[in-house]
DNA sequence: AAAGCTAGGTCTCGTTGACAGACGCAGCAA
DNA sequence: TTGCTGCGTCTGTCAACGAGACCTAGCTTT
């Protein structure tokens, strides 16, 4: 405990290896995070992707790909009897290690976006089926209350900016 | 308690309405989540933002009016002394509701994407320093160990494909 | 073996969005 | 009057997206 920090000179630590710029360019491009969500439910084909979201084959297959360089989705073999070998996605663990960042994601959708009826997803607990939620803790083990309760900081790969 | 639940077949429910849809829509765009970055560690102002992430003029303009009209900021006068009225942008509760999201992402670009001397920038608790972290939980209190724990369900809003 | 089906992949072309650089513009200061 | 500041806008180029048609490998059917 070092009772409350106050926050630092903000304009003083640089941006080109921001790991956030770096995760926004694999996820924010368009309909990435809609092909994942398909994968987390257990969407895995080229067709079942694209007849489910509407997205143009050269995107979809821009996307597969790009997913899979980045070590997000693995390309496996599949044999559907009496067809030939096809591929199919699925998640590798960096892309299971995803999940937080969907559900934070389609938290704050439901909670701003949805409409009257409700959303047309939702994750649950397997085991005892309630809705999964994410929240904000500290390392040690504190509970975020509020939002203002955390504090950007530079981190050890800040460097100044010249 | 329900024992645990077996996924549903997954191609029947629609996509149309779908919130993570909508999120990416706002957050997917090139470029909106760095400023959001920069918002939430206090950046407030226009040159500010633009010098520090090297947005082009006509994005930043174009990110920061989409997340004004969404919501997600508010812009907000303010004086310097002998200048003229000028206008920063400042989370709104929407915005902040996005800290989760933020932090998720952050997280999963620090473990996979960081240079070795690690990443630029982190988030710690106020009240004691250790750094914040999300975790997934479910409405009943359980804290979801493995990512193969969480089942994707429909929602209320799920409806049918023709 | 010829023809057709399937699950993708590829080509083309029109439209939108990103980027770089220059220019505009409302106050304030000199 | 001129210049500076903090934005905003205009222009042209290039990459990405979107819609639709066409191609392809291996299987089945005749």
């Amino acid at each position: 405990m070092v009772g409350h920090l106050t926050p630092p000179p903000a304009l003083e630590w640089s941006v080109d290896n921001c790991t956030i710029a770096r995760a926004m360019a694999i996820l924010g491009e368009k309909w990435t995070v809609v092909v994942l969500r398909d994968v987390f439910s257990g969407i895995r084909r080229f067709d079942d992707m694209r007849v489910r979201t509407g997205i143009p084959r050269q995107v979809l297959t821009n996307r597969l790909a790009a997913l899979v360089e980045h070590g997000v989705l693995r390309r496996e073999p599949y044999r559907e009897p009496g067809a030939r070998v096809r591929y199919e996605y699925r998640l590798t663990e960096k892309g299971l290690d995803l999940y937080p960042v969907l559900i934070a994601v389609a938290e704050w959708g439901d909670r701003y976006l949805a409409d009257p009826e409700g959303p047309p997803l939702s994750y649950v607990h397997r085991d005892c089926g309630a809705e999964v939620r994410v929240e904000m803790r500290c390392a040690d083990g504190h509970d975020i209350d509020g939002k203002r309760a955390v504090l950007p900081q530079p981190g050890p790969g800040a460097h100044r900016r010249t």
